[in-house]
DNA sequence: GCAAACCGATTGACTGGTCAGTCAGCCAGC
DNA sequence: GCTGGCTGACTGACCAGTCAATCGGTTTGC
């Protein structure tokens, strides 16, 4: 082959998670067999179990892999010295980027693990759990500065807030609306606009 | 028997949609055998197959039951005298009651539907759509009216109502967040506050 | 009245097909 | 010639859906 020294190990692995992404995205992690992720990838299907515990074990690290940039991105806008407002703006924006970015993985993640109550969500509820805490506490101190309305619960804010992206993504995924890179910008600053500013005139 | 003459045929079949229910939303769909929902119903093995025609029509039939109420409040809603804000809380009502009402067919619809973009989501695209459909119908109208504001896609603004009102029941149903009537009672109002208010004071 | 024919509801053992995961060995590079 | 990444045929378990048989109530014929 070409390429001689550089650890093939690490490139058929990478190799395997890259096509589990496509399969998947396309077909589903229930209908995906582990023989069509081995053929995308163009391994041999043992070498699958070689690198991986099971089928399970695929997904689980390619969830863990990408939520944990999306944890990092959120606490970084709240360490930031940014209005509340900002923060929240650049959580959208980190996940709509995600979304233009590698869309066949954002599907992946959100129909298999974040909405599966049932199978991997349950599996990764903490990891889950630990966003919805960090958007709680932007929202939190958001109050606490006087930026936002201390009326309204920071839990609830932060389920609204994150529910109506991953709602847009849905809509993007379900090609139920347009997936314009138009609409993905537009999308980062209606998110904020419409939780923060509200659908009545001010 | 006590009972002699009512068919007792339709009580069999809603007996196994009844224990369905419970076993889909204990177990998930999918690792939910048709043995499961026999014994949960207490029938034969093969009665289920009497009244359907296979384990998604179960579930396909469970849907349409509760979706087709959905969409009937959403368009009485519409259909009324009240205020834009007014409807859209309605709307935010009839979905909390349902919840409130029977968490677990919730719970399937949920879980198993609406969120399940490669499986059940697909079959059941058209319906869903018309409840988003529906809301931003409002949200139109009341943009017509003056009511809200018209830099928002009515579409964008749909989504967003939903999938905050959605990622509330799923945090319920994920045991993310409290459920008790009183979370019930605010989340109606506070879902509506949100989207139409907006987090920053007023 | 009564029995026989009838018929839909009900039963559950069985089958055919599907896959996740195993394993015995191959071979390329050192 | 050894090591470990790599191969893919094989197997055991699982389960959706089938179907032949039974049950129990109703109707028909006399």
């Amino acid at each position: 082959m070409a390429s001689s020294k550089a650890a093939p190990a690490i490139d058929k692995r990478r190799q395997i998670l890259d096509a589990a992404v496509r399969v998947f995205a396309r077909q589903g992690f229930h209908s995906t067999r582990v023989a069509d992720i081995a053929d995308e990838a163009g391994v041999a299907y043992g070498l699958v179990y070689h690198y991986f515990k099971s089928k399970d074990e695929v997904l689980n690290e390619l969830f863990s892999e990408r939520w944990s940039l999306l944890l990092a991105a959120i606490e970084e806008a709240d360490g930031s010295e940014a209005t509340p407002r900002a923060k929240l703006e650049a959580v959208a924006g980190f996940i709509v980027d995600s979304y233009r970015h590698d869309p066949e993985l954002m599907k992946v993640i959100i129909v298999e693990v974040t909405r599966a109550a049932n199978s991997f969500g349950r599996t990764h509820l903490s990891e889950i759990r630990r966003a919805y805490d960090s958007i709680a506490k932007i929202v939190a101190d958001g109050q606490q500065a006087g930026a936002f309305r201390r009326d309204i619960d920071p839990t609830f804010a932060s389920m609204s807030f994150y529910g109506a992206i991953e709602q847009q993504l849905s809509g993007w995924i379900f090609e139920l609306i347009p997936a314009t890179d138009n609409d993905f910008a537009q999308a980062k600053s209606l998110v904020t606009a419409t939780i923060c500013d509200g659908l009545e005139p001010r």
